[in-house]
RNA sequence: UGCCUGGUAGCUCAGUGGCAGAGCAGGUGACUGUUAAUCACUUGGUCGUAGGUUCGACCCCUACCCGGGCAGCCA
């Protein structure tokens, strides 16, 4: 007999004489003649009571049946006559196929998220994190789903990279070398010749460049896959191995760049809403309060727009004292970020067009800007309680202005001898954003550290299971 | 990397310069169509580690280790 998941047989529009079900012991309430044992098996948050008789051939394993052990039940589909729920399982044949022992960590009360995240191999088994991976395990289909609806071409770009200053942070070193006696040149330093590729390598922090090349061939093209920063950053929403969703497109500006970016966003929000209702539900409850009114408020309104500069107007002149002071130029910090999505638009808030001389140097040259007040058009999305989830611009598609910003960055043009060809050759307008899948995890969620929206967390100093 | 904060039973936490505490989990028993059941009894401790101050330190001081937060970096 095929095994039902408790999600189907929560959902079943009848009572079945036979069913047979396979899952783990979430509690167990003893009575005189018969026992209440709550059957979970991960394929929903809820569980299913499944009663053993005291006159049951099998009732001596119900004694063994402790929370975290796993069980597999045959019996009967019928109607409950408690209240809390609509089937229940009258069991006919009950077997323990693994113990779990007072030991075993996932006891009946609230633990801290601190606690589960030590104990990350066994944390999936509980309400709060089953929902949060069944969540990310859609929320992935979806992505995949938005984007091949719209006929971009997935592009799996490398992992491990020769480029050295993709100008997204420090970077992972990948080598082969004997670390105790490096080969050496003859000035002392570690001979990279020698090394597995014969060059430096290093983990990815972002697979835009690569991804460009992709736009200009198949025009509309994204990437999803995982990304490493060595920040030495400790935070509730920086990870040392993140996954990012790298949309780029061809013949796009700005303009097309945020709309897609505002697009995306709702749409995963959408999907969750529909997919994972009663998981929603769950963080609602007991993770963030407002998370489903927020959620839908943020679905019902357009994000908010707002140049850079007009955002350091506000901020100048919203009368706060900021512990960063507020200067044209400057980058926005994380309080006047905040202040701009959480108290002034209170909403999704993008800022766009920033000064050339803190973004990136492929970022697209506005015209028509002040000398003194060169901008690029970058864009950040920020959204309350996370600050910035998507960071995007429209690309440099001149040649000549690319190279001038690879100077004023003090970048060497032969190590990207292969994107200026991009230019060099039927150059286009384009753009693109990368976004933190684990940020709009975090944002849909409403759980608050970004290690627990990601099963296995690498964060400076921790690189467990 | 800087600043802040915490580390006491398996878990969540109280605690006072003078005998180490509670709730939950575990165990035993009772009771009940129960819902993280309930009730009674009960097991359980290197108070993060190493020094120091003191007649006496879980408590005060120093260093270190580990967790968490904030900032910077960014997604």
């Amino acid at each position: 007999m095929n095994r039902t998941l408790v999600k189907d047989a929560l959902a079943s529009a009848q009572a079945l004489d036979a069913i047979f079900l396979q899952g783990w012991v979430r509690t167990r309430r003893d009575a005189k003649a018969f026992s209440f044992v709550e059957l979970n098996d991960g394929s929903c948050l809820k569980g299913i009571q499944v009663i053993v008789d005291a006159t049951l051939p099998d009732y001596a394993a119900v004694t063994r049946a402790s929370t975290g052990a796993s069980i597999a039940v045959r019996g009967k589909l019928v109607p409950s006559q408690g209240q809390g729920q609509k089937w229940e399982v009258v069991a006919e044949k009950f077997e323990v196929l693994g113990e779990a022992d007072a030991t075993y960590p996932l006891q009946k009360k609230g633990h801290t998220l601190e606690f589960l995240r030590e104990i990350a191999h066994l944390r999936p088994r509980s309400n709060l994190f089953g929902a949060v991976f069944r969540v990310r395990s859609r929320l992935a289909y979806a992505v995949h789903q938005f984007f091949q609806e719209k006929s971009f071409c997935y592009v799996h770009t490398p992992i491990i990279t020769a480029s050295d200053a993709e100008g997204a942070g420090d970077m992972f070193r990948v080598t082969t070398l004997d670390l105790a006696q490096p080969p050496k040149t003859e000035d002392g330093a570690i001979d990279s010749t020698q090394d597995f590729f014969g060059k430096k390598t290093f983990l990815t922090v972002s697979g835009q460049l690569e991804a460009e090349i992709f736009a200009t061939a198949l025009s509309n093209v994204y990437t999803f896959g995982p990304t490493f920063r060595a920040e030495n950053s400790h935070t509730s929403r920086h990870a040392s191995e993140f996954w990012m969703i790298e949309p780029e497109m061809a013949f796009c500006d700005l303009q097309g760049d945020m709309a897609l970016a505002e697009e995306f966003v709702k749409y995963l929000i959408r999907d969750a809403k529909e997919y994972c209702a009663a998981d929603l539900e769950f963080f609602s409850k007991f993770v963030d309060k407002d998370l489903l009114a927020r959620l839908d408020f943020v679905l019902e309104r357009p994000f908010q727009r707002c140049s850079y500069t007009e955002a350091i107007a506000i901020l100048s002149a919203s009368g706060r004292t900021w512990e960063h002071p507020v200067a044209w130029g400057d980058n926005l910090q994380s309080e006047h970020e905040r202040f701009l999505s959480e108290e002034h638009f209170k909403c999704p808030v993008t800022v766009y067009n920033y000064p050339r001389a803190i973004k990136a140097f492929y970022m697209r040259k506005n015209d028509g800007d002040a000398p003194d007040r060169q901008t690029v058009a970058a864009m950040d999305l920020l959204v309350p309680g996370i600050g910035e989830i998507i960071g995007g611009s429209q690309r440099e598609e001149r040649l000549d202005v690319l190279r001038e910003g690879m100077a004023l960055h003090h970048l060497d043009e032969k190590s990207y001898w292969w994107y200026l060809d991009l230019r060099r050759y039927g150059t286009v307008p384009h753009a693109g954003f990368g976004l933190g899948f684990e940020r709009m995890l975090m944002f849909v969620t409403g759980v608050a550290n970004i290690r627990d929206v990601i099963p296995f967390a690498r964060t400076p100093g921790t690189a467990e299971f």
